[in-house]
DNA sequence: TTGTAGGCGTTATCAG
DNA sequence: CTGATAACGCCTACAA
């Protein structure tokens, strides 16, 4: 007769089991107390439910996901966290997915789908019952991993190919629209600030490349385009190498608001009047861009809205509802400020 | 003999079990030549990560933390995804936390004890090995769950009691070192404007008062305190009111940067000029900081460095290890710039 | 170096 | 409405 020594498992964690013993019942009439209080009679629930106080259970996840073979939980991947863009997203996920019971394992990608696909891989561990991603830029081993989960995926910020489901907008119409805009006041050596270079940026520039051409105006003089991460610093030097590579410039669209901000700011350091010397207009109406001087004309784009109707979208998709339609694009507005 | 029906499980994902029998070995050798690759033969661990590979084989997360009694999860709770104060945190958690093989399940507490509380609650039930929570201010409830499920805790940015964990800063000290500066460059009429209004801005606050006392200037009438989410704007609004309820004051500290640059941007509007007119001074040193018109004056808080240390603290004490000391003080460091 | 036995805490299924 | 039973996929303990 083996002595065996008692296994792991976290010392003083209450089960069902004990909450069970307690009332006198089983184990199973304390799961459904909790999970499916009408299937329990009303005086056996209140009995429950004191012990549980009392005891002070907290139901194990891993146990009920290896029962269930749900995990009530969904992956999350954005670009980056430092940007607000990408955590106005993430607040609309998580509304509606916490919710539902569900919860959102977030992972950032640095804007690498090399990366992505790790965190992919890393996050299949937890069985997800959904996925979001950022984009459409996934690497083939990413797509393939997915397909052979066979969770539901659902992409944020872009519009996609049919067969994918995506709520986002069209980031080439929204270059294009606000280029229009710069071309409408009438400015016409319109240059593009572009950092990171990632598929949205690239995206951008190829919408503001058509408007240029139509109206007969392209200017690739003034295509500056740098791979290193946006941020405000990186904008303030941008300027400098536009002046110099394209000292004609009447007007700039810099890929983000982060880049637009470094330019105004830098601006203002040197002297150069907006929109008199050189317009600016940027791209995602971050918070401080209704407050720069001047204030900044830029694209809008719905992050949050993106972020919940994506999650909704996703929560269909989890109860295998065929969600309609398949790709929901929420549009942009252009907002028209000082500095244009 | 009952006819069952099979159990639900997820349709096509591969187990261990499955691998072995392809190999012609049992799970638990699978099992091994994943995670303790040295005590499984060569030829077998390379017949085993060929079949992994061919089919596809994905960990099973849950059943590994059920019957490991291990989840390499960890909670972060931060009071919000918007402030880059703290996803700087978070990068320096994930980063030390990822490369131990760590999870990360990040919480917003939207700054509210009672939503830290609830958000604590759903995340013990992933039975995390440890916890990271921002300050202090817990409620007793929340207390009362961590210590009964006796997983570890380092608290991140400020500095506790003993017997606590804690990576970071006093903000007491930090507050009174900017306004000691202040009282330095000559201001006297020195006004605090405060949103929010966390634990923490209170801390700089009592910082504040403790310096302009001891300097024989106390300026109550400078105090405007809202605890309205910190944002540009209302930096800008609070500044109306400050110039009409202490028309005479000479410098402002600003709780934290966003602030100070809604003061910034509203004083170039009205053409107030910083810091001849109005000296401002920040909290945090965020990014556009160091590029507003003037610069700014501000607090620099080593946010990634709390991060990683005080996971890499609490590494230590998920291995029952001692961390030494149990506090960090990380300290701050005064940037004084154009604006004051 | 490899394998056997058993159980981690929960839920699905079916029987009362 | 309640309960007995058998998994879910993996890992600890022990044995060989």
């Amino acid at each position: 007769m083996p002595n065996r020594k008692p296994r792991p498992s976290q010392p003083g964690r209450v089960t069902l089991s004990e909450i069970a013993a307690r009332v006198g019942t089983s184990a199973i009439t304390v799961s459904r107390a909790i999970n499916a209080p009408h299937l329990v009679s009303e005086e056996l629930r209140a009995q429950i439910d004191a012990a549980i106080a009392e005891l002070g259970y907290v139901p194990n996840r891993a146990a009920r996901a290896l029962a269930s073979a749900r995990s009530e939980s969904v992956a999350v991947l954005i670009p980056s966290l430092s940007n607000t863009v990408f955590t106005e997203l993430l607040s609309g996920v998580r509304d509606v997915l916490y919710a539902e019971g569900y919860r959102t394992m977030i992972g950032d990608t640095r804007y690498g789908a090399g990366e992505e696909e790790s965190l992919l891989r890393a996050y299949l561990e937890h069985s997800p019952d959904g996925i979001l991603l950022t984009g459409f830029d996934q690497t083939d081993a990413a797509r393939e991993l997915i397909a052979r989960s066979r969770i539901p995926v659902v992409h944020m910020m872009e519009l996609g190919p049919p067969g994918s489901y995506a709520v986002g907008l069209s980031q080439v119409d929204a270059g294009y629209a606000i280029t229009m805009h710069l071309l409408e006041r009438g400015y016409r050596r319109i240059a593009f600030l572009g950092a990171q270079l990632d598929p949205r940026v690239m995206q951008r520039l190829s919408g503001c490349r058509a408007a240029l051409t139509q109206a007969g105006v392209p200017y690739p003089a003034g295509e500056i385009l740098d791979p290193t991460p946006s941020s405000i610093g990186i904008g303030a030097q941008m300027l400098e190498r536009l002046r110099s590579q394209a000292p004609d410039c009447d007007a700039v669209f810099c890929c983000n608001d982060d880049l637009a901000h470094g330019v105004l700011f830098e601006c203002q350091r040197q002297g150069i009047r907006v929109p008199q010397d050189l317009a600016v207009a940027g791209f995602n109406d971050l918070a401080a861009s209704a407050w720069t001087c001047p204030t900044l004309t830029t694209i809008a784009t719905p992050r949050y809205l993106i972020g919940s109707a994506a999650a909704t979208m996703l929560l269909k998709l989890m109860r295998s509802e065929t969600p309609e339609p398949a790709q929901i694009d929420v549009g942009f507005s252009l907002v028209a400020r000082e500095s244009t």
